[in-house]
DNA sequence: GCGTTAATTCAAAGCGCTTTGGTAAATGAT
DNA sequence: ATCATTTACCAAAGCGCTTTGAATTAACGC
């Protein structure tokens, strides 16, 4: 059934029916319902590519997935990430359209989106510290969000982050305030905007406390299980290992549990571990007492927030450029502890 | 730039200029090249709305991704499904299409998609045994692919699956055959069918093995970090305890090694896991050795050989209904030892 | 009762593409 | 040289919708 069908049952004109269906005023009330109940019943929804191509517009929102090449990782956190988008998508009429790229080659799907009328905004996903796509999209003229910040970026842009900076400033502040005096940072790739941000936090802490951190603590890698286990099984190896670690994230930590544990040593007594926590669905941190201690902040949730951000701009409700700073929660668990004696040296 | 004013350009008909671009043999080699040529230069693609509408196809795939109500869970899997997918789709020229359902409206979904004509095609995720949405696809005429089967329904249907009633009983003769005779299943939510075959990869062979099963030793649930915990916890608190478990997911794999650990047990030696291994990036299941000894299949593969066989079907390729079935490596790793003497009960 | 305004409705153009049904020129067969 | 093909191109229709500009009717003021 499409319009012409419609409005030929109905005996109205396809303006007047397109108008009821939309919902404009110049249609009575009356017409207006009696075409909607039409619609209704013979199951009429317009045409989408149609509806794209008369208003310029296409309804939908594009979401680029770059596969890392290094180790073809594919982001865990964008999978609830997708979930708050979507679902936002969801209730305003939009599509979600996803395109994955295995070599860096957003840049290339920008293009295309524009010049082929595909999206009408995009969101950018893991912004680097320097990021080109931020100027590319400025230059096409291609609305867009940003999930993090680009620290490389004056001019304003929309974006929504986590406040990085602050969160691991107090998880570190937290740990050494146990007593900790050398602690670990396994932290996500450092080109990345987050992880130069945690980083930053991470030492800011470390001068509140005039404690100088030791670069060979510094560990920085794509945050999969076995990064966290490799790296945390290199510090725990050193002559003098670190009572505690940051990380930047819940995979990671998993990963720095079992190297912990493999060594006979105790989560939360003998090694204290604070994480970043997504909130991932199927990783729940704990029921009652979470397992890691964690700065948390639901990716889900922010994804959400992005998504309405991002429509509000394309639909243009919203002229104005606007920005989102999230403060991460602090939950205390089961992995960190008080410093205790200097640990003796197990040999492995 | 549109169709006309390139045509416009070159002295052309958009008629030819049309066929150029899309390879139609009524055109002469020299202005084949002009076109392309000249397409390349004014970074011309056509509008892919218009596109659509002219030709009645959308060159879109659409996925509905369903987060289950009970925990609001998002399957880890999918992230790596699409990933394949998504690489496949882009090299066909088509895209993706992404849908988030919070109630199980996936239903609503495929009739929008049908009506609006927003796709060509669809994925369908997680089929239940008994699964509406394959008669809604056949009534509907929605071309769709199925990730997994459905053993309720008997007519033929594109399906792609890995053999989970094979992989389970290999995986569970594996342990019977260490002398293992007690062993736990932690299986998913068992509606799905992936989750009833394993089931009966794990019955079947304790039939091989002329070995009765426990039935409290079955357990099936939303396959989180935390239920592999509390399965495990709950079968290790048990007066005689297994000595093995099967689990369904990785992520519940390291839950239940939690579970082992908290106890002081040792995985590989008091207990053995084996477990089904997605070849999630960010889960590598160890660099050399793998942590846990598993049943292996790429979810990344399966989504890429999917998408093939979805693109061939909707772009009119392939008219026969296709099948694929794979089986799942077994591969060796630390969470599996032979049968020791009964354990103790330790007091927790 | 008549001009004016507001409330409804409509016909037709246009969005940018593909494709049908041609035509004109070039080629081939006889 | 003539007719039948083939080759290379084109004008125009149509995909299903929105929207402009106009027309009709109803309501209103005096």
């Amino acid at each position: 059934m499409n319009l012409k069908e419609l409005s030929k049952q109905l005996g109205l004109s396809q303006t007047t029916v397109s108008r009821a269906i939309n919902g404009y005023p110049e249609v009575s009330l009356a017409t207006r319902n009696r075409v909607q109940d039409a619609a209704r019943k013979f199951g009429y929804s317009p045409n989408v590519r149609a509806k794209g191509l008369a208003t310029g517009r296409s309804l939908a929102i594009g979401h680029v997935v770059s596969v890392s090449q290094t180790h073809e990782m594919m982001n865990p956190v964008f999978g609830d990430f997708i979930a708050g988008a979507g679902d936002v998508y969801a209730r305003h009429g939009y599509e979600m359209i996803l395109s994955v790229v295995y070599d860096n080659t957003e840049e290339e799907v920008y293009r295309n989106h524009k010049r082929r009328g595909t999206v009408d905004g995009v969101i950018v996903h893991g912004p680097l510290i320097q990021e080109p796509r931020i100027d590319l999209l400025n230059e096409l003229g291609l609305p867009y969000a940003v999930h993090g910040r680009s620290s490389g970026h004056s001019g304003p842009y929309t974006w929504l982050d986590v406040n990085n900076r602050s969160s691991f400033r107090r998880a570190t502040s937290f740990l050494l305030d146990l007593g900790h005096q050398r602690l670990g940072l396994i932290n996500g790739l450092e080109a990345m905007d987050f992880a130069a941000r945690r980083r930053d936090g991470f030492e800011d802490a470390h001068k509140d406390h005039a404690l100088a951190l030791d670069p060979a603590l510094l560990y920085s890698g794509e945050m999969t299980e076995g990064y966290g286990y490799r790296a945390a099984s290199e510090m725990l190896s050193m002559d003098t290992p670190p009572t505690g670690f940051l990380i930047s994230s819940m995979i990671s930590a998993i990963g720095a549990r079992r190297a912990i544990e493999e060594r006979g040593l105790k989560m939360g007594r003998d090694v204290s571990i604070v994480t970043h926590d997504d909130a991932l669905s199927y990783l729940e941190n704990g029921s009652s007492v979470p397992i890691f201690t964690a700065v948390r902040s639901s990716v889900r949730d922010a994804g959400r927030q992005l998504a309405e951000m991002l429509i509000a701009k394309v639909s243009g409700t919203e002229t104005q450029i606007k920005t989102a700073l999230l403060e991460a929660q602090l939950v205390v668990g089961n992995s960190t502890g008080p410093m205790r004696p200097p640990l003796r040296k197990t040999h492995t």
